[in-house]
DNA sequence: CTCATTTCTAACCAGTCGTTTAGAAACAAC
DNA sequence: GTTGTTTCTAAACGACTGGTTAGAAATGAG
């Protein structure tokens, strides 16, 4: 029984989760966020809260993007072949037609982690924490699918770890040429 | 013929790679620099010019810090074992008491090539480039003498290249178990 | 239409950012 | 001791930060 309002929350989170993939967290300011979204402040902070809320938000539209690619690597029967999928399909995701942006989750961890005023982060790397035990668990699943035993298994689970994040940096500042080297050799060893 | 300062720019550059190692560009600001270097805004701003002044200085005592290093790769003779000591080597500048700070360049080059605001840290971007540029010939170097032909010791280097910075970010969020299962595989393959 | 409720605009908050500057303090040459 | 030069302290600069708020505008219910 009152005025409603112009906006649906799912657009208007559409457009920061873009902005926070190109700019980093702390890097996009609340001005940039109201020009971005195409509301202004005081809706901002009615619908989300905080900076904070909005990015939480974000997140989880920026893992609803990543899931089809996930479940695709989930219902595969491929083995490791179905993880190097998995790698080059992530890849693409990272980039769109301006440049490479990474991957956010792994952009926002190494932003906030080294940060000291932990507490407040602790929600949003705790999201990042979880999804990136949840994809180790997917390596192992496949690698045993594939024959390996459970130790090498979550040894190369522990490499492929750090290999798929460093996709998402390296994207930003190598060539696609270098980066297709890096996952040859990266599943020539596994 | 007038007053003498009373610090030595070395020493405070010191304290300030420190610093900016810790806490990343932009998070590192002028009163922090002020308060840990021990002289205030003025003295900062006539020895070093401005921020980024500061900064490109600490780049270059981060660089001294690493040079016995680079110097121990560049003189060895054992090909690729060389390199992969000269990772672990790296690995423990990272490391200090409190926790693992990464690498300074690689930590740099992360935050700074994502800003849109280029012009201003090309400077800083190029010294970085220009250390990755010498990095992978020294990798070709010791890929060629252990009997690699350039095609494959090229494509090697990438995935070294890629792998090292993989290093950085991973000491800083992952366990020493999980990095060395990475740098075990990473040299098994190659 | 009236009225209560919600969303909107736009100004404003205190705090911090990198940078500058006026003036006091210290020093070397005379 | 005076003078000229440099370094120091401390306050201030405008621009920006995340966040708040008073009041106008819009809406649905009676």
């Amino acid at each position: 029984m009152a005025r409603k309002k112009n906006y649906e929350d799912n657009d208007v989170i559409e457009k920061a989760t873009e902005l926070f993939w190109r700019n980093g967290y702390e890097n996009t300011s609340m001005s940039l966020l109201e020009s971005t979204m195409g509301i202004n402040k005081f809706s901002i902070y009615s619908s989300f809260g905080s900076k904070q809320g909005v990015f939480l938000r974000s997140l989880r539209c920026y893992r609803n993007k990543l899931s089809p690619v996930v479940i695709k690597l989930k219902h595969s029967n491929d083995g490791r072949a179905a993880i190097k999928q998995y790698f080059y399909d992530c890849l693409a995701t990272y980039t769109d037609a301006i440049c490479s942006k990474g991957c956010l989750m792994t952009n926002t961890r190494a932003e906030l982690s080294s940060h000291v005023n932990g507490e407040t982060n602790a929600e949003i790397l705790n999201e990042i924490e979880s999804f990136v035990h949840y994809q180790k668990q997917l390596f192992i699943e496949k690698l045993l699918a594939d024959g390996e035993d459970i130790i090498s298994a979550t040894k190369k689970a522990n490499y492929l770890i750090i290999a798929k994040q460093a996709i998402s940096g390296a994207s930003k500042v190598h060539s696609l040429h270098e980066i297709n080297d890096f996952i040859d050799i990266t599943f020539s060893s596994i």
